[in-house]
DNA sequence: AAACATTTTGCAACTTTGTTGCATTGATTT
DNA sequence: AAATCAATGCAACAAAGTTGCAAAATGTTT
């Protein structure tokens, strides 16, 4: 695990730091996506605030992590397959957050469908985020 | 046009005040979706900032407004069609953002597709985003 | 392993965004 | 036009996000 970490930081030329290294490895052993806000709690006051902020910024800059849009103002991030480089995202599977447990799942084996647009619209992204109730909720 | 908006505020049961009226009619002038922060600058210090929370959340929850995620932290607003009612919703188009110009488009003629969950999740609504360059930014 | 150069961090100060309670104002009903 | 009820604006706050800069940590060179 740790070596797996130490990797993915040295393969995007960044310094090995402590938050860093515990925000990486928040996501590992999460399942699911988180916000800013649940790694904040999840790192129970370690790091500053805007370190966390920076930290993931850079992250997504690196294709490390990707975003997943919502509605409800709270972006969330996950971990990025090793396709994913500097700038160049290919998270192209759909996204699924639950609304009992809020819990956020990147869907890796379900790819978003084709979507046909209007003439003269050009897609770059094509975002697809389900929303429901998951396996553990569902019941 | 001003008796459309106060035939929507009475089918509603709202009360036609200054500012609702005011919002909707940016709504039904604008192409596009709006963020409250577009609504803030476009109404021009007219009314409070609390007003306009208050009047966005109205119109969510009465099925006159329907949001889209973003991944910007700023949820966009558009105007929904006839058949959205009190806390149901039917707004299953797909939405564009364009990366240029920033404008937000209901693609109303561009339906969600389907797609296939794993086993255990039950889909509730499914949010299609796609980013690019709108008609008026490609060329 | 020390000294140097370069990043990253944490802090402070600030801006922006969102929330809540309450008195005043405004809209609707009689 | 009074009474009733709902919506607004204000104030005070809480939460989220940004920026500049000095101090600390990391990586590199001797
Ligand atoms: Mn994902
Ligand atoms: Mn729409
Ligand atoms: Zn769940
Ligand atoms: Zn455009």
């Amino acid at each position: 695990m740790q070596a797996r970490i130490m990797d993915i930081l040295k393969k995007n030329q960044l310094s090995v730091t402590e938050s860093r290294k515990k925000i990486l490895e928040l996501f590992q052993d999460n399942p699911g996506a988180l916000a800013h806000h649940d790694i904040e709690l999840k790192t129970g006051e370690k790091f500053d605030r805007v370190t966390i902020y920076r930290t993931l910024q850079t992250f997504v800059e690196k294709g490390i992590l990707h975003t997943i849009p919502s509605a409800d103002n709270s972006i969330r991030y996950a971990l990025c397959k090793d396709e994913c480089t500097e700038g160049h995202h290919h998270d192209n599977h759909v996204h699924f957050i639950c609304d009992k447990c809020e819990t956020t799942y990147c869907l890796e084996a379900i790819t978003v469908p084709e979507v046909k647009l209007p003439k003269g619209f050009v897609p770059n992204q094509i975002e697809v985020v389900v929303n429901g109730k998951c396996r553990n909720c569902v019941k």
